[in-house]
RNA sequence: GGCCCGUUCGUCUAGGGGUUAGGACGCCAGGUUUUCAUCCUGGUAGCAGGGGUUCAAAUCCCCUACGGGCUACCA
């Protein structure tokens, strides 16, 4: 037994990386995490990113998946330096139109006798897997014999199926001598197979289309790809393709494994299902399936900046040897390496995804937000300019997870009409009303209505009065939001102005005195 | 079933022969704060099990268990 030993031998000059999704759907976020690392990668090593897809799949073509995926991956930053938008000297990038190259590839194979064709029916092979049942069938060394392939039947039996029209696809023709295939994956080190448990595996279907084996080698190497970084899913079928390289008489590239991602509770990898019953979405952006019109909910839409999300992502699996687990792209992208990629799946914690879209929001002020939040404010009508939302920003950046949780929050641009019951009830006393009533008096003869203004004159108020804070304040709150919680009340009280401040107390103060006088 | 990959707090992870096994999320407690939140301090909780090797094992080896993936004319 003899071991086939591919080590990757290429130096890091020239590395150029592909994601390489199928249109089928929508981008989950494992997919997103794959490209991610990809384009990190290549980041890393002043690379080439490059977006293929892989639409070999008839049966399986989603109208909109592709525009999807680009879509996708621009919200998320991860632009492809070549594809099929993108353009670049490889192309074209859709495995569809490079069909003639797959064929060629093919020939070669079955001119040396590296392949073969097979007119076996799937209802036949269907028969044979049943029949053999439990246990598992293969097309394989020991069983291609006695199947209707050029390699059992003979040459003018051959050309008579052809002659009459007799769909067949290629098989590739798995080397019988048994040997290990051991190749060097740059994630989990030494990885082994023996050819012994392969079987012979459709390169060409009978629609002429390749499988995923055949167009994604065979691209691979005309793309020049130095490196394939996929997900674990792959790496069964590694094996195969290091077969296929060495039929070809080409150099394979690295291989890179990532572990899947699991699902938060329960058995298995993240599947689209999860995100409903998790009440988190699966996908980086909205996706409305076109035939039942479904639409599934999108980290985007949800409220999530892309960097968060990314950077999120990127920890789900990947970490720099320290501490540190807030990073843009640019700064992954500095010390980036497959090395220190875990080996084992993560489960995705929708808590954790919260956290770093906090972290991001908070992470550098207010400032970088005015812009978004005057976005959303005047879709929603409130009439706050970039100076009012720069105070508002100020006051609620903590308190948010999300920056429509700003506008989504009532009682910033509109008087409260919803008094919470049990704080009133426990923090309403009879004299309250009399000491907002003194309170809205002194405020009303304030000429500057600052935020430090209001919190002088309120603090005189109690101490002249001889009452305490909590006496006052929360009360003037609850007139206020409706609520016992937020922002600093003498930011507010200056965000308001002083005749809108004086109208909430009033209309605050009446509203609650007429639930009191129910109970 | 077969093949392959994996296994450190509930979760994401650092640590790769000698560590009080570190950090983060979550949770709990205390502090700061007019409230809430932020922030700070502290706490909770882990090397899957069993055999080896070694003066010494979370770390190396083997077995078992468990988890995951693949096993299509899907990718």
């Amino acid at each position: 037994m003899r071991a086939l030993r591919a080590l990757p031998l290429r130096p890091m000059n020239d590395v150029r990386v592909r994601f390489a999704p199928s249109p089928t759907g929508p981008l989950h976020m494992g997919g997103v995490r794959t490209a991610l690392y990809n384009w990190l990668f290549a980041r890393a090593h002043g690379g080439t990113f490059i977006l293929r897809i892989e639409d070999t799949d008839q049966g399986r073509f989603v109208e909109g998946a592709e525009a999807y995926i680009e879509e996708a991956l621009a919200w998320c930053g991860l632009t492809p330096d070549e594809g099929v938008q993108a353009g670049g000297d490889c192309g074209p990038y859709r495995q569809s139109e490079r069909t003639a190259l797959y064929q060629d590839a093919v020939q070669t194979l079955l001119d040396q006798g590296l392949a073969y064709e097979a007119f076996d029916t799937p209802e036949e092979l269907n028969a044979l897997r049943k029949a053999a049942e439990p246990d598992v069938w293969q097309y394989d060394a020991s069983t291609r014999g006695g199947l209707r392939n050029s390699l059992a039947l003979g040459a003018d039996e051959v050309a008579q199926l052809k002659a009459d029209g007799a769909p067949f696809v290629v098989r590739f023709k798995t080397p019988e001598a048994d040997e290990a295939v051991v190749f060097e994956d740059a994630i989990r080190g030494e990885v082994s197979f023996q050819t012994a448990v392969l079987d012979d595996k459709v390169l060409m279907k009978a629609d002429g289309l390749p499988t995923y084996h055949l167009a994604n080698v065979v691209d691979d190497h005309h793309m020049r790809i130095s490196h394939v970084i996929r997900g674990e899913e792959w790496l069964p079928s590694a094996p195969l393709h290091v077969l296929l390289y060495r039929a070809f008489g080409w150099d394979h590239p690295v291989f890179a494994h990532l572990p899947l991602i699991l699902k938060p509770t329960g058995n298995g990898k993240l599947s689209k299902r999860d995100g409903d019953a998790g009440g988190f979405p699966v996908f980086p952006t909205n996706w409305t399936d076109p035939k039942s019109g479904d639409t599934w909910p999108g980290y985007r839409e949800q409220g999530y900046a892309p960097e968060a999300f990314v950077n999120m992502l990127l920890m789900l699996g990947w970490n720099p040897g320290d501490e540190r687990e807030l990073f843009s792209a640019e700064e992954a992208a500095e010390e980036f390496s497959l090395d220190r990629v875990v080996k084992s799946g993560a489960r995705f914690n929708p808590d954790k995804a919260k956290w770093f879209q906090e972290q991001h929001l908070r992470g550098s002020g207010s400032a970088p937000h005015v812009a978004a939040l005057h976005k959303l404010a005047s879709e929603k009508g409130l009439g706050w300019d970039e100076d009012a939302c720069t105070q508002v920003l100020d006051m609620m950046l903590e308190r948010v997870t999300f920056l429509h949780d700003i506008v989504d929050t009532a009682w910033l641009h509109a008087a409260p009409t919803d008094f919470n019951a049990k704080l009133v009830k426990k923090k309403w006393k009879d004299q309250t009303s009399g000491y907002l009533e003194d309170l809205a008096s002194e405020l009303a003869a304030l000429e500057d209505f600052s935020s430090e203004a209001v919190e002088t004159r309120f603090k005189a108020f109690l101490e002249a009065k001889e009452l305490g804070f909590g006496q006052v304040l929360l009360p003037f709150r609850i007139a206020l939001t409706g609520e016992g919680g937020g922002p600093s009340m003498f930011d507010f009280a200056a965000f308001l102005g002083q005749e809108a401040t004086l109208q909430r107390l009033r209309d605050g103060m009446a509203a609650v005195e007429e639930m009191r006088n129910h109970d």
